[in-house]
Order: structure tokens, then C-alpha cells, then sequence
DNA sequence: ATGAAAGCGCTAACAG
DNA sequence: CTGTTAGCGCTTTCAT
């Protein structure tokens, strides 16, 4: 009798009677494919059932060579669109069985390699980034192909590579705003972007412009400001529209996301100005707290939590070999929430 | 020659011309305790650099029994503050070589069941509870502890057992917030409060009390709101402040967290009144955002992202058994952050 | 100071 | 339909 040591197939062997192949095979045979007699089959299960058996997944591992657990890389883990992110990502891992290992880069950016060292480390079957920037080290991915590691990326894709990825339609998303605000009767919109090595900002200006454009509203470079720090906090947007305020300022603004709207708002309250009257602001992602801001933020909406369970489940798909070509790369449709911050018109 | 496999010990042997055995020692023996001649020691030393050898964490662990991974649940992933305390149990944890397997409740608490359950089928060699609350299921803790799987609590104790914990100082925290109300000539002060489950409100109730008793201010239950649903988003403060809003106003407030804050001003700026002059609010968290409310809120500061990071070492001595009694139960000191949310008095 | 051998719990050939 | 055998990569006696 073993001290309290965790159950193992042995003790169903034992008191099934059976060896312990049959016992590894009734109990991985979820399709009942393989021949194996419904009494014994039926014994096993009782016996696995009462004795409250559980795989040893290191066992499991060390022989099959497979992980069940995968990394995620995260930009900024106290960011709220993250954290709804990882939350759509571990329901739909935990739904089919597989542990997500978080990590996040917090404000040391560059740090993706140690965070895939400590992946690989692990054994990781898979990699998700989110987010994430490769500033210096794209060699990693290439690393990460050649050992046929799959990687997935979220809101964020390295152009050159053919890597699976989701995220939203960050040109329509921008679209949506700016069209907002050019029909409220804007004309002076200032555009407040995310730094250049965040894709989504050259998308975003893509389709603030493209706004404008179909509007035939003039397009100009001084109506756009954009941050240059990677840490994307109320700080941002708040340095940003200062800098604004010192020249003259717009009467609308698009923010690359609801924090940077928030710090936006601040600047402008700071100097005098009343939301939405002398400024209208809207934002993006639509995160929990924008429907409290003062004013509640109008914003454009991203399906956060969806994008964190498609995701997933396109990585585990791949760690399985099951990922089709076709379904490798899902672009979410962005939804304007209108609520106070743009009033009515300038 | 193994196809594309990983490096094991067994190619360090060969190159090394030394066995595993050897090998395997001179790895494992950071501390040069085994006697194994020098010579031989840089030699596996340097072979095992130059071919990148990663030891099988598998392997390691179904040999020895021990996982170098543990759990983390945690209530409410998209919070801010446990996405602060999360980077903090990361931060320690990767530098001792240990990976945290964070799942999260979110709405469905009472889950702490499954949650434990997954962990324990990943064989977690240790548990990190934050924020979530018992409210069914205080059974799995015995077991757990019947299963030497050390566990230690985040900001909230079970009171009847004996964990580790660590935690600010809530009564501490709300007798200052409730303090500096006081003493800027407030008399009605509201208190909105979490819910029962969660011990904090009882602690910042008592501090509340503490506060107006020390400065002569009477007690009036009717100042106090508390709320019921366990989810910790804006909407909650709104509602709470909303009831106060109905019946006569305080003067001022001390909310449960910044969250709640966010909601009990936007309730408040509804109904007419402007922050601070009709109604003075202190926040609890100090949360990044908060420094960008409007008005800035002032705030008593959690040091969450120390929290995390003690508690992940406590975790750790504790699996490794070396987590003495007396350092198992730390209470952190909460501060007062002030800015513009109370302004100079009524 | 070094190595041979055993075995952690599991799965996968291969027999029977 | 079931069982025997072997081995994943590692650590750990126990010899030498």
C-alpha cells in the first residue's frame, strides 16, 4: 500500500484485474474505437470511477512527448482589455483540457525572448501572443517554426510571417468613430494614436483618414498626435492632449483606447474645457469602467473575451494539427457604443 | 542522432564522455556539495552550455514527485487589482524558477471547486487563493491540506483555519480614509461597503467606526450601504450611492475600491452634485486609473503588486517546507494617496 | 570520484 | 480482445 501517494493506472490494473494496458486503454478510448470487451471496459470504469483516478500528466507527457499547457505572452497584464482577453482564453483552454501558462511583459518590453525561453522551458505546445511587440527579436518566432512550436497572435501580427492570428477590424473600428464625429458636425478631429510599433495604430489612422476622406473632410497631419511609449496608461493620452491644448486644440478626438480617452478627458478638464461641449472624445475597446466615466465614454467596442476564446482555440487546433489554412486568420467586426461623451455636435 | 528532439542528459553524457549519472550530478549540484572532480564538472559544464541543454520538466517531476508549478486562483482576472497582484506573483515566482498557473472565477464564484480540481489534476505543488471567497465549499481546503498542498491566501482569510495570508491593513486603511474626512469638517459620511463574503468589509466597517469614535463623531447606521453582489465593477458603487441619493445624501464618502468609487461619482454627477464641494469621495486600491478621475480621486494605496510578490515567495517556502510560522502572516501598511476627490471640506 | 541499474506512470508496438 | 515488453528523461541508491 502506498503511503498517500496519487492514484495510478497500477491500482486499477490491481483491482480491476486486467493489466494495466487494457486499464490505459479503456481509459483513453473516449470513442470507443478500439476493441476492447463492454464488460471489461465497463469494470475499468467503475474501478477508475471510485478510486477517482487522475493521469499523471508528467507521465503522460514525458512519454507522448505532448504538453497539454501552452504560454501566453502578455503585454500588460493590469490592463483590463488584457485581463478580458485571458479571460476568454482560459475558458475556452480549460474547455477542452489544456492550461494556459501566463506570463506578461509588464513595462519590460523586449522581454519577449525570456518569457519564450521560460515557455520552452516548460515544454509549452503552443504560444499565444497578445499584444505583444517584437522590437529586436523576430528571431524567436523562426526558432519557434522551426521546432514546431505553433504560435498564434492577437491584435497583433508580424507582418512578414504567415502566423495565425485574430483580431479586430481596427480600419472599420476607426472608421466608425471618426464617421461619428464627422456626422455630429466635427471638423477639427484630433487623433490620438498608440506608438508605431503597435499595428493597430497605422490601422486605426487608416481609417480615420478614410472617414475624412469619404466625408470630404480636409485631412490634416497637425489634427494627429501620437504617444511613443509602449506602456498604454491614462498618462498617455493625457501627455498627448496637452500637447494639443498648447497649439489649438480640435473639437472632437479619436483615442487609441478608453485609458488614453480617460487621460484625454483629464488634460481637457484640467484646462477648462467641459466634455462634450467644447470637446467630444470617443474611445476604443469599450472596457468595464467607460460606461462610469464622467462623461460615460462613447467608444468603439472590441469582442475582447471572444478574441481571447477564438484564439485559443485556434492554437490548440494547431498544437493538434487540426487548424485549416482557411480558418487561420478571423478579423471581429468592431461595434460603436454610443453614450455621453460626444454630445450632441461642437 | 534524434531527429529534431530536445537535448537530454544522455547527449550531454556522450559528448562528455561520462554517464548519465555524472552528468545528471554535476547539473543538479549547484552548490559544488557532491564531490565530482573539477575537472569533469567543467567539462559537462561546458558541454551542456554549448548544446542548450533544458532539463525535462516532465521527466524531473514524475521522477521526484515534486512540480515546480503551482495555482493561482484568482476572483476576477479583469480587475485591476488582481491584475496587479498577478504580475507580482509572477515576477517572484519566474525568479525562483517557478510557473503559475493562474485561472480565474470571474462571475462564477463557487467555482473555486473546479478551478482547485484543474489544478490539482496539473499537479500544482501549491495553491494561491486572491480575492475568492468560500462560500460552499471550505471542504477542499482540508483536503488539500490531507494532501500536503500548501496554500496561502491573498486579502482574505478563511478565519477558522489556520493558512498563510497576506493582506493590507484594512482597518488601518479605512480609519485613514475615514480620518481624512473628518478632519476636513465632514460629519455625515457615508461608508459603501462589499459584500458579507468578503472579510475586508467587516475590517474597513470596523475601521470606519474606530475613526468616528476616536474624532467624537456619532455612528449612524443609516450611513452605511453595503453591497451584495460579488462582482466588483463600477455599477456597484453607482447603485449603493444611488440609494443613498434617495434617502438624505452624505457629505461625504468612503467606498470599498476605486471601482466602486468611479460608480458612486457617476451616480452622484447625475443626480446634480459636483465632486468635491456636494460630496467628498475617498477611493480604496489606488488602482492606476484612479490618478485620472474626475476629479483625480484620492485614494488609500494597496501595495498589490507587493502583496503578490510576498505571497508567491511564501508559497514557494512553503512547498520547498521551508516557510517558518512566524513570517506566514503579513499585513501590509495601506497609505493614504490625496488629490483632488475631497477637496478642502464641505 | 564515477557509473550501473532501477523505476517514476504512462503509452505504443507487437504478440498471442 | 488482452497482455508482455520496452522506454520517454530523469534521479537515486548502491557498488566500485
Amino acid at each position: 500500500m502506498r503511503k498517500s501517494m496519487s492514484i495510478t493506472l497500477q491500482d486499477i490494473a490491481e483491482q480491476a484485474h486486467v493489466s494495466v494496458t487494457t486499464a490505459s486503454k479503456v481509459i483513453n478510448d473516449k470513442a470507443s474505437e478500439i476493441r476492447i470487451s463492454p464488460k471489461t471496459r465497463d469494470l475499468v470504469l467503475t474501478v477508475a470511477k471510485r478510486v477517482g483516478y487522475k493521469p499523471n500528466p508528467f507521465a503522460q507527457s514525458l512519454r507522448t512527448k505532448k504538453s497539454r499547457s501552452f504560454g501566453v505572452v502578455v503585454a500588460e497584464m493590469r490592463n483590463p482589455y488584457f485581463g478580458a482577453i485571458i479571460s476568454g482564453i482560459e475558458q475556452a483552454s480549460i474547455a477542452r483540457g489544456y492550461y494556459p501558462l501566463i506570463s506578461s511583459l509588464e513595462n519590460n518590453f523586449g522581454e519577449e525572448k525570456a518569457c519564450v525561453e521560460v515557455h520552452r522551458a516548460n515544454r509549452a505546445a503552443g504560444i499565444l501572443f497578445a499584444g505583444t511587440v517584437f522590437r529586436l527579436e523576430e528571431g524567436i518566432l523562426h526558432q519557434l517554426a522551426e521546432d514546431n512550436i505553433p504560435v498564434v497572435f492577437i491584435g497583433n501580427k508580424v507582418e512578414a510571417l504567415r502566423i495565425p492570428y485574430v483580431d479586430v477590424d481596427n480600419v472599420k473600428g476607426a472608421f466608425l468613430a471618426t464617421e461619428h464625429l464627422i456626422k455630429l458636425g466635427h471638423r477639427r478631429i484630433g487623433l490620438i494614436l498608440g506608438p508605431d510599433e503597435i499595428p493597430a495604430s497605422a490601422k486605426r489612422w487608416k481609417g480615420y483618414k478614410r472617414a475624412l476622406e469619404e466625408y470630404g473632410v480636409q485631412y490634416d497631419k497637425r489634427w494627429v498626435e501620437q504617444e511613443t511609449q509602449l506602456r498604454s496608461d491614462p498618462g498617455s493620452g493625457y501627455s498627448a492632449m496637452m500637447r494639443f491644448l498648447e497649439r489649438d486644440p480640435p473639437t472632437a478626438l479619436c483615442t487609441f483606447n478608453d485609458q488614453y480617452a480617460l487621460g484625454a478627458i483629464r488634460a481637457a478638464v484640467e484646462k477648462g474645457l467641459t466634455i462634450p461641449q467644447d470637446l467630444a472624445v470617443v474611445g476604443f475597446d469599450n472596457i468595464a469602467a467607460a460606461a462610469y466615466y464622467s462623461p460615460p465614454l462613447t467608444t468603439v467596442e472590441q469582442p475582447m473575451l471572444e478574441m481571447g476564446k477564438i484564439a485559443a482555440n485556434m492554437l490548440i487546433d494547431a498544437i493538434e494539427g487540426t487548424l485549416k489554412e482557411e480558418r487561420s486568420f478571423v478579423i471581429l467586426e468592431p461595434k460603436l457604443i454610443i453614450r455621453k461623451s460626444c454630445g450632441a455636435g461642437p
